[in-house]
RNA sequence: GGCGCGGUACCCAAGUGGCUAAGGGAGAGGUCUGCAAAACCUCGAUUCGCCGGUUCGAGUCCGGCCCGCGCCUCCA
């Protein structure tokens, strides 16, 4: 039985999809007005752990994530370059996608764009109108917030408590607002001159920024969808905003899960720009970080817990990441003794299976599961290194790695990579150098190799390279 | 002030009442090797922020305290 930790419900339960074997997943994707930073990038791991692992155990998974390509920060930053906001945001559109493929992160089956689902927000707020949840002031339309008994379930906030507990020296005075209500937020914003607008039948403007993911969700996944997921800073106001709007709408239930992602820190500080270390994968990568590295980095840390992003951590997940690739290399070159599989590995492949699964299923222990997979990699080379594995063994333990991987995704995508030819020429002169006792000139080669990112291995079959990432 | 997360070995990080406190990284010793690399074997917290309490028994439950971090109107 899968678990997950339900924000709403405020406790792990079990996970059970409306439509038994399907999944249908939104996530809040990009705001597209900067490139994202490591932060960003962590909850959109998570949720490519979640998905992953959700069709690992066999569901059919319908995911779709918004591109919010319409707001105050866009509208603000392409003004001040001077760049038409189409032009502006496709950069940034361009660098997600990018960011995505590096990580690994499957793709979702639809990315809509806010400017391209105007008729559809129009039409829910005019069913707000209509049923007295929203209210015109001054060209602009709101979301009353006392109208909806349900307002702050989600982010457990009391509506009476909210004018006073705003944090200090952030109080908002009701007056400085158009509103009802201080805490009513903007369903649809009144056009101003510069700004985009688009001419609807609620008249001239653009969507607040809520209305979007109510929009778009309910389209593609319909009013009542299985599992919601973002970072925890999206709780309040943004979840808790899209639970009142869709709900008031269908009179339906919004969301049956929501799983939040917590924040990543770096060197135990929160990111900043003044402090210089919202790192994006373009900083990472000018270090010489992996993608990979980063990815498993990332995976790592249980999602509901604050992960500390540090040079270290960099280096030992990458470290880790090369055992686990390491043993698939091992596996794809070494060769095996003919034979069938035996018991030791059958056991083996379906002990770590089961740890897997099982861990994988407590609310993503995602510890256990790599636990798991590390039992895999330990074990079999224990077996290997006691000359306990055959051919037949090799291709069930290559299959349980493959398995693991479409959850984890870190093993190398192809192989069969060809060496260029002066490489390959350098190695062997080093073994006709190495066979008449020229050590030294061996070494020298093999120097030479590494600063081309090539480690050579000597092995009883042979001599044999693999890449290594800086 | 409200809501929430966390303090477990040098680092990352599981474990939520009971066998010897997972796993990874780093480190030490060993095997293998021309030397390496990879791999394997061995070692590594009498102890889980601190103080009380409950219990036959607590990292795990209860109370108090200390410390770090996040959110609280548009930041994943």
């Amino acid at each position: 039985m899968i678990r997950f930790f339900d924000t709403l419900r405020g406790e792990v339960v079990p996970f059970e999809p409306l439509v038994p074997g399907e999944v249908r997943l939104y996530t809040c994707g990009p705001t597209v007005y900067n490139y994202n930073h490591i932060g960003n990038y962590r909850a959109y791991v998570f949720e490519d752990l979640l998905k992953r692992f959700l069709v690992f155990m066999g569901y059919k998974v319908v995911h779709v994530m918004n591109i919010t390509d319409v707001d105050d920060k866009i509208i603000r930053d392409a003004g001040a370059k001077g760049v038409p906001i189409a032009d502006f945001v496709k950069v940034y559109t361009d660098a997600f996608f990018e960011g995505l493929a590096a990580l690994r992160i499957a793709p979702a089956d639809r990315y809509p764009r806010a400017t391209e689902h105007i008729p559809d927000m129009v039409r829910i707020i005019q069913g707000l109108l209509a049923k007295g949840y929203a209210y015109r002031k001054d060209g602009s339309i709101y979301f009353s917030i006392a109208k909806f008994p349900g307002y702050g379930k989600l982010s457990k906030i009391k509506r009476d408590e909210l004018k006073t507990t705003s944090r200090i020296g952030a109080r908002i005075e009701a007056d400085e607002y158009e509103k009802e209500s201080a805490q009513d937020f903007a369903l649809w914003k009144a056009p101003k001159p510069g700004e985009p607008s688009w001419d609807t039948a609620l008249g001239p403007g653009r969507p607040g920024w809520h209305i979007e993911c109510s929009a778009m969700s309910s389209k593609y996944l319909g009013e009542t969808f299985d599992i919601h997921c973002g970072g925890v800073d999206n709780i309040f106001p943004h979840h808790e905003n899209e639970i009142a709007q869709s709900e008031a709408f269908s009179g339906k239930p919004f969301v049956r899960n929501w799983l939040h992602c917590h924040h990543l820190i770096v060197d135990g500080e929160k990111m900043a720009k003044s402090k210089g270390n919202q790192y994006t994968l373009a900083d990472l990568a000018a270090r010489g970080i992996s993608p990979v590295a980063l990815r498993f980095l990332l995976l790592g840390t249980h999602y509901r817990k604050v992960l500390n992003f540090t040079f270290e951590a960099v280096d030992q997940a990458k470290a880790a990441v090369q055992r686990i690739q390491d043993f698939a290399y091992e596996l794809d070159h070494r060769a095996f003794p003919e034979g069938a599989a035996g018991p030791d590995v059958s056991r083996l492949v379906a002990e770590s299976d089961r740890k897997f699964r099982q861990g994988l299923s407590d609310d993503l222990n995602i510890a256990a599961g790599l636990t798991a997979a590390f039992e895999l990699v330990r074990e079999a080379n224990a077996l290997i290194a006691r000359n306990a594995v055959g051919k037949a063994d090799a291709e069930v333990l290559k299959a349980a790695l493959r398995s693991f991987d479409r959850v984890l995704a870190v093993l190398p995508e192809a192989k069969d990579e060809t060496l260029p030819a002066d490489l390959a020429a350098l190695i062997d002169e080093r073994e006709r150098v190495r066979s008449a006792r020229d050590f030294k000139r061996a070494d020298e080669i093999r120097d030479v190799l590494l600063s081309r990112g090539i480690v050579l291995e000597d092995t009883r079959d042979g001599v044999r390279w693999k890449r290594v990432r800086q």
